[in-house]
DNA sequence: TCGATTCTTGACTATTCGTTCCAGAAAGAG
DNA sequence: CTCTTTCTGGAACGAATAGTCAAGAATCGA
């Protein structure tokens, strides 16, 4: 029929993510999709529609591809309690060396756009539920193992520590000091006792 | 010598504040802040600069008189498990309440701004040092009144209470589920005893 | 090769952005 | 009163914004 695209679609929205992750919805222009996604501009529009669109479609994305590393980490086996450790000391690690201080792109997307977009609410609380539930399978499977004898309600403990993830992401963005995000992560690792 | 402004600086910032508190800082137009804050828009330069050190000073306002609350609850004399407790209901009380949801400034300046503007990241830092501190000393108070027998390192306990306190002041934003929340704080308080 | 379709390109809208200019009104001091 | 200073209001600035248009280049089926 006719011609195809000299782009691939997923790289170029792996890139619009990015920009997003890094500078936000309402401080990324245009402009600042064009040159990072490597596209011309009405290529972007034609495959994208509009950047309110794309941002919900990196939102998805973000979901599918980062959200997906914590699923298998915490679905390997062994020990719950190193797994959780492993992720909580993972955001540690990563924001000291990230200069951006980009965080996580759910993170920023609850902070800066739920409380007046319903469709980023609404995605936002689905990655939330999801990664409640890996949290919540991972307690259970840590109770039946015999290593997490404390755990009483494993619902309420996955909410708590999906609360307690979040709340490290966001305050590693302004915090470079490494012991008080490491007393935060020894105090909420210590419930699990 | 001249004539007298015709609006109070003090009303006019609160004003400004509330705007930035509603909508981020990029979300927010000076066309916002102008019809907002009720004065014309040279007066708003002459008196407070540009939109940035406006927005900076707004952060300013917001820790003398937002987090002023926090101190005076925690350091009512009685039950320090009970202030705590006051507090974090307090902010899913808040939240459902919000149309708008605005969550906490400081909290929306470190997701928005602290990974790219070095005043607002310590600012926020200013901030959590400070809410951190106010905890510190109503832990050890709770310590020395026998209430809070279990609590063995204050400084590390103090520093997870301010991190689940501002994830549950961002999942709050999203999550309009007040049983997800109430089982967050269930869980954090229950490392008080 | 030819015609149909789709992609790419860069110029081009109209609007909004943060910020400044300027003329006139208001209010103190003398 | 007059002079001087400050505040007010609206128009205006250039730059940047999200989004569109039209024309040419590329690639398919026939």
């Amino acid at each position: 029929m006719a011609r195809h695209k000299e782009f691939e679609r997923d790289e170029a929205l792996q890139k619009a993510m990015e920009v997003f992750w890094a500078r936000g919805y309402e401080a990324t222009s245009m402009q600042n999709l064009v040159e990072h996604m490597g596209i011309n501009r009405q290529s972007l529009y034609d495959t994208f529609g509009d950047k309110h669109s794309l941002y919900l479609e990196a939102l998805d994305r973000y979901q599918q591809v980062e959200s997906r590393k914590l699923f298998e980490l915490l679905e390997k086996p062994g020990p719950v309690k190193k797994a959780f450790r492993q992720m909580f000391t993972g955001v540690i690690e990563g924001s000291l060396c990230d200069g951006e201080h980009r965080g996580c792109l759910m993170n920023n997307a609850m902070s800066e756009l739920a409380g007046r977009c319903a469709a980023t609410a609404e995605k936002t609380r689905h990655n939330m539920a999801a990664i409640e539930e890996a949290f919540y399978r991972a307690l259970v499977r840590g109770k039946k193992e015999g290593e997490l004898k404390g755990v009483r309600e494993p619902r309420a403990m996955a909410r708590f520590l999906y609360n307690s993830f979040q709340g490290l992401v966001l305050m590693s963005k302004a915090t470079p000091d490494r012991k008080t995000l490491e007393d935060v992560v020894k105090v909420t690792l210590s419930v699990l006792d």
